[in-house]
DNA sequence: ATATAGTACCTCGCCTGTCAAGGTACTTCA
DNA sequence: TGAAGTACCTTGACAGGCGAGGTACTATAT
Protein backbone atom coordinates (compact mmCIF):
# COMPACT_ATOMS: atom_id res chain seq x y z
CA UNK A 1 0.00 0.00 0.00
CA UNK A 2 1.34 3.26 -0.68
CA UNK A 3 -0.81 5.91 1.33
CA UNK A 4 -0.31 4.70 5.08
CA UNK A 5 -2.62 4.07 7.38
CA UNK A 6 -2.47 7.51 9.16
CA UNK A 7 -3.01 9.15 6.32
CA UNK A 8 -6.37 8.33 5.73
CA UNK A 9 -7.42 8.36 9.61
CA UNK A 10 -10.69 9.86 10.51
CA UNK A 11 -11.61 9.26 6.76
CA UNK A 12 -12.45 5.60 7.08
CA UNK A 13 -15.99 5.76 8.22
CA UNK A 14 -16.45 8.49 5.31
CA UNK A 15 -15.29 6.36 2.55
CA UNK A 16 -17.33 3.02 3.58
CA UNK A 17 -20.17 5.62 4.14
CA UNK A 18 -19.58 7.42 0.44
CA UNK A 19 -19.51 3.58 -0.95
CA UNK A 20 -22.91 2.35 1.09
CA UNK A 21 -24.88 5.95 -0.49
CA UNK A 22 -24.31 3.54 -3.62
CA UNK A 23 -26.40 0.73 -2.55
CA UNK A 24 -25.86 -2.26 -0.29
CA UNK A 25 -22.78 -4.18 0.33
CA UNK A 26 -20.81 -6.38 2.11
CA UNK A 27 -17.87 -5.95 3.82
CA UNK A 28 -15.27 -7.89 1.24
CA UNK A 29 -16.78 -6.66 -1.54
CA UNK A 30 -16.08 -2.97 -0.20
CA UNK A 31 -12.59 -3.56 0.50
CA UNK A 32 -12.33 -4.72 -3.25
CA UNK A 33 -14.22 -1.69 -4.63
CA UNK A 34 -11.73 0.33 -2.88
CA UNK A 35 -8.83 -1.52 -4.25
CA UNK A 36 -9.88 -1.29 -7.30
CA UNK A 37 -11.14 2.52 -7.22
CA UNK A 38 -7.73 3.40 -5.82
CA UNK A 39 -5.95 1.21 -8.55
CA UNK A 40 -4.37 -0.71 -5.96
CA UNK A 41 -2.65 1.85 -4.18
CA UNK A 42 -4.95 1.88 -0.89
CA UNK A 43 -6.53 -0.67 0.88
CA UNK A 44 -8.93 -1.01 4.18
CA UNK A 45 -7.27 -3.57 6.63
CA UNK A 46 -9.68 -5.87 7.13
CA UNK A 47 -9.21 -5.26 11.04
CA UNK A 48 -10.11 -1.67 10.64
CA UNK A 49 -12.70 -2.04 8.25
CA UNK A 50 -14.62 -4.68 10.46
CA UNK A 51 -13.68 -2.03 13.47
CA UNK A 52 -15.57 0.62 11.85
CA UNK A 53 -19.03 -1.69 10.34
CA UNK A 54 -19.22 -2.09 14.57
CA UNK A 55 -18.54 1.79 15.07
CA UNK A 56 -21.04 2.98 12.37
CA UNK A 57 -23.59 0.11 13.28
CA UNK A 58 -23.08 1.22 16.99
CA UNK A 59 -23.88 5.44 16.31
CA UNK A 60 -26.74 3.73 14.11
CA UNK A 61 -25.12 4.89 10.83
CA UNK A 62 -25.41 1.94 9.30
CA UNK A 63 -27.36 -1.39 9.56
CA UNK A 64 -26.76 -4.54 8.21
CA UNK A 65 -28.31 -7.92 7.49
CA UNK A 66 -27.37 -11.55 7.00
CA UNK A 67 -27.42 -12.09 2.91
CA UNK A 68 -27.93 -14.07 0.17
CA UNK A 69 -24.60 -16.49 0.46
CA UNK A 70 -24.01 -17.11 -3.73
CA UNK A 71 -21.32 -19.01 -4.25
CA UNK A 72 -18.71 -19.33 -0.78
CA UNK A 73 -19.24 -17.93 2.30
CA UNK A 74 -22.35 -16.30 3.66
CA UNK A 75 -22.45 -12.37 3.84
CA UNK A 76 -23.18 -9.78 6.07
CA UNK A 77 -24.72 -6.56 4.00
CA UNK A 78 -25.03 -3.29 4.98
CA UNK A 79 -27.26 -0.24 4.36
CA UNK A 80 -27.00 3.30 5.01
CA UNK A 81 -29.85 4.77 7.30
CA UNK A 82 -31.02 7.94 7.21
CA UNK A 83 -28.52 9.52 9.88
CA UNK A 84 -25.88 7.83 7.84
CA UNK A 85 -26.49 9.81 4.99
CA UNK A 86 -26.74 13.13 7.02
CA UNK A 87 -23.22 11.99 8.86
CA UNK A 88 -22.05 10.95 5.19
CA UNK A 89 -22.63 14.19 3.79
CA UNK A 90 -21.13 16.24 6.60
CA UNK A 91 -17.99 14.26 5.86
CA UNK A 92 -17.69 15.04 2.72
CA UNK A 93 -18.05 18.84 3.02
CA UNK A 94 -15.38 18.55 5.61
CA UNK A 95 -12.91 16.59 3.25
CA UNK A 96 -13.33 19.62 1.27
CA UNK A 97 -12.39 21.85 3.85
CA UNK A 98 -9.81 19.38 4.92
CA UNK A 99 -8.46 20.04 1.67
CA UNK A 100 -8.81 23.66 0.95
CA UNK A 101 -7.11 24.27 4.82
CA UNK A 102 -4.26 21.73 3.88
CA UNK A 103 -3.63 22.83 0.49
CA UNK A 104 -2.65 26.53 2.37
CA UNK A 105 -0.90 24.97 4.90
CA UNK A 106 1.60 23.33 2.64
CA UNK A 107 2.19 25.81 0.33
CA UNK A 108 5.26 27.08 -0.30
CA UNK A 109 7.22 29.19 -2.58
CA UNK A 110 9.76 27.85 -5.36
CA UNK A 111 9.98 24.50 -4.49
CA UNK A 112 8.93 21.20 -6.40
CA UNK B 1 -12.12 24.12 15.39
CA UNK B 2 -14.00 23.12 12.84
CA UNK B 3 -11.52 20.48 11.29
CA UNK B 4 -10.76 18.07 14.07
CA UNK B 5 -7.54 16.70 14.71
CA UNK B 6 -7.98 13.29 13.34
CA UNK B 7 -9.02 14.36 10.00
CA UNK B 8 -5.45 16.05 10.10
CA UNK B 9 -3.45 13.00 11.72
CA UNK B 10 -0.43 12.09 9.94
CA UNK B 11 0.43 15.21 8.10
CA UNK B 12 1.31 17.40 11.03
CA UNK B 13 4.80 16.39 10.12
CA UNK B 14 4.31 17.93 6.48
CA UNK B 15 2.52 21.19 7.83
CA UNK B 16 5.26 21.89 10.46
CA UNK B 17 8.07 20.70 7.61
CA UNK B 18 6.19 22.70 5.20
CA UNK B 19 6.18 26.00 7.21
CA UNK B 20 9.86 25.67 8.19
CA UNK B 21 10.96 25.35 4.66
CA UNK B 22 9.79 29.09 3.84
CA UNK B 23 12.12 29.19 7.00
CA UNK B 24 13.36 29.12 10.76
CA UNK B 25 10.87 29.83 13.37
CA UNK B 26 9.53 28.71 16.72
CA UNK B 27 6.21 26.59 17.85
CA UNK B 28 4.08 29.64 18.93
CA UNK B 29 4.53 31.43 15.76
CA UNK B 30 4.44 28.34 13.78
CA UNK B 31 0.94 27.83 15.38
CA UNK B 32 0.06 31.49 14.85
CA UNK B 33 0.46 30.82 11.12
CA UNK B 34 -1.26 27.89 10.94
CA UNK B 35 -4.18 29.66 12.62
CA UNK B 36 -3.97 32.46 10.37
CA UNK B 37 -3.58 30.65 7.33
CA UNK B 38 -6.71 28.05 7.69
CA UNK B 39 -8.55 31.42 8.64
CA UNK B 40 -9.15 30.31 12.31
CA UNK B 41 -10.68 26.87 10.68
CA UNK B 42 -7.48 24.16 12.26
CA UNK B 43 -5.13 24.99 15.25
CA UNK B 44 -2.64 22.48 16.50
CA UNK B 45 -2.80 21.70 19.63
CA UNK B 46 0.90 23.22 21.48
CA UNK B 47 1.08 19.10 23.10
CA UNK B 48 0.12 17.81 19.61
CA UNK B 49 3.11 20.22 18.19
CA UNK B 50 5.50 19.68 20.98
CA UNK B 51 5.17 16.21 20.45
CA UNK B 52 5.99 16.43 16.88
CA UNK B 53 8.73 18.48 16.99
CA UNK B 54 10.72 16.17 19.34
CA UNK B 55 9.67 13.40 16.76
CA UNK B 56 11.31 15.26 13.40
CA UNK B 57 13.85 16.02 15.70
CA UNK B 58 14.46 12.64 16.73
CA UNK B 59 14.11 11.68 12.77
CA UNK B 60 16.71 14.07 11.88
CA UNK B 61 14.55 16.39 9.74
CA UNK B 62 14.69 19.34 12.04
CA UNK B 63 17.14 20.76 14.17
CA UNK B 64 16.97 23.33 16.93
CA UNK B 65 18.27 25.84 18.84
CA UNK B 66 17.78 28.78 21.33
CA UNK B 67 17.59 32.19 19.38
CA UNK B 68 17.16 35.77 20.37
CA UNK B 69 13.89 36.13 22.90
CA UNK B 70 12.58 39.64 21.81
CA UNK B 71 10.12 40.48 24.18
CA UNK B 72 8.57 37.83 26.48
CA UNK B 73 9.92 34.37 26.76
CA UNK B 74 12.91 32.38 25.21
CA UNK B 75 12.02 30.79 21.95
CA UNK B 76 13.38 27.39 20.27
CA UNK B 77 13.94 27.88 16.64
CA UNK B 78 13.97 25.03 14.54
CA UNK B 79 15.76 24.74 11.18
CA UNK B 80 14.73 22.00 8.46
CA UNK B 81 17.77 19.88 7.64
CA UNK B 82 18.38 18.30 4.34
CA UNK B 83 16.58 15.07 5.19
CA UNK B 84 13.67 16.85 6.62
CA UNK B 85 13.67 18.52 3.01
CA UNK B 86 13.48 15.92 1.51
CA UNK B 87 10.95 14.24 3.45
CA UNK B 88 8.66 17.20 3.37
CA UNK B 89 8.97 16.82 -0.77
CA UNK B 90 8.13 13.11 -0.43
CA UNK B 91 4.80 13.96 2.25
CA UNK B 92 3.75 16.83 -0.11
CA UNK B 93 3.61 14.28 -2.74
CA UNK B 94 1.68 11.91 -0.77
CA UNK B 95 -1.01 14.34 0.02
CA UNK B 96 -1.58 15.18 -3.88
CA UNK B 97 -1.93 11.36 -4.33
CA UNK B 98 -4.17 11.17 -0.86
CA UNK B 99 -6.32 13.80 -2.04
CA UNK B 100 -6.49 11.85 -5.73
CA UNK B 101 -7.50 8.74 -4.05
CA UNK B 102 -9.77 10.30 -1.36
CA UNK B 103 -11.40 11.93 -4.23
CA UNK B 104 -12.38 8.89 -5.94
CA UNK B 105 -13.44 6.56 -3.22
CA UNK B 106 -16.03 9.50 -2.03
CA UNK B 107 -17.24 10.02 -5.23
CA UNK B 108 -20.84 9.35 -5.24
CA UNK B 109 -24.00 9.96 -7.63
CA UNK B 110 -26.51 11.96 -7.55
CA UNK B 111 -25.83 14.10 -4.15
CA UNK B 112 -25.17 17.23 -2.81
C1' DA C 1 -9.41 -38.23 -1.90
C1' DT C 2 -6.68 -34.22 -0.80
C1' DA C 3 -4.74 -29.96 -1.22
C1' DT C 4 -4.96 -25.28 -2.44
C1' DA C 5 -6.94 -21.02 -3.25
C1' DG C 6 -10.70 -18.04 -3.05
C1' DT C 7 -14.73 -16.13 -0.55
C1' DA C 8 -16.25 -14.23 3.71
C1' DC C 9 -16.46 -13.21 8.42
C1' DC C 10 -14.48 -11.92 13.18
C1' DT C 11 -11.38 -10.76 17.50
C1' DC C 12 -7.36 -9.66 20.47
C1' DG C 13 -3.80 -6.74 21.66
C1' DC C 14 -0.21 -3.58 20.35
C1' DC C 15 1.23 0.89 18.58
C1' DT C 16 1.06 5.60 17.53
C1' DG C 17 -0.63 10.28 17.29
C1' DT C 18 -3.81 13.62 19.43
C1' DC C 19 -4.96 16.35 23.17
C1' DA C 20 -6.88 17.89 27.94
C1' DA C 21 -4.83 19.25 31.80
C1' DG C 22 -1.39 20.79 34.24
C1' DG C 23 3.05 23.23 35.03
C1' DT C 24 7.12 26.86 34.45
C1' DA C 25 9.02 31.54 33.51
C1' DC C 26 9.28 36.06 31.76
C1' DT C 27 7.24 40.86 30.33
C1' DT C 28 3.99 44.49 29.87
C1' DC C 29 0.28 47.32 31.08
C1' DA C 30 -3.52 48.77 33.99
C1' DT D 1 -0.65 43.87 42.53
C1' DG D 2 -2.68 41.29 39.19
C1' DA D 3 -4.08 39.96 34.71
C1' DA D 4 -2.91 38.92 30.10
C1' DG D 5 0.24 37.81 26.67
C1' DT D 6 4.44 35.30 25.13
C1' DA D 7 6.76 31.00 25.17
C1' DC D 8 8.02 26.45 26.47
C1' DC D 9 7.24 21.51 28.23
C1' DT D 10 5.28 16.85 30.26
C1' DT D 11 2.03 13.35 31.71
C1' DG D 12 -1.59 10.23 31.04
C1' DA D 13 -5.81 8.90 28.82
C1' DC D 14 -7.98 7.70 24.61
C1' DA D 15 -9.16 6.17 19.95
C1' DG D 16 -8.30 4.32 15.53
C1' DG D 17 -5.42 1.41 12.52
C1' DC D 18 -3.71 -3.00 11.87
C1' DG D 19 -0.70 -7.48 12.41
C1' DA D 20 -1.69 -11.82 13.59
C1' DG D 21 -4.52 -15.19 14.33
C1' DG D 22 -8.89 -17.80 13.89
C1' DT D 23 -13.46 -19.89 11.67
C1' DA D 24 -16.19 -21.88 7.81
C1' DC D 25 -17.62 -22.83 3.32
C1' DT D 26 -16.88 -23.82 -1.97
C1' DA D 27 -14.53 -24.79 -6.24
C1' DT D 28 -10.77 -26.44 -8.81
C1' DA D 29 -6.74 -28.92 -9.56
C1' DT D 30 -3.77 -32.91 -8.52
Amino acid sequence: MSIAGDLIRGHTDAIILARLLQGDSYGYEINKVISTLSSGRFELKEATLYTAFKRLEELGHIASYWGGSGPGARRRYYAITPSGREACYRLLSEWRETKEIMDKLLETEGTP
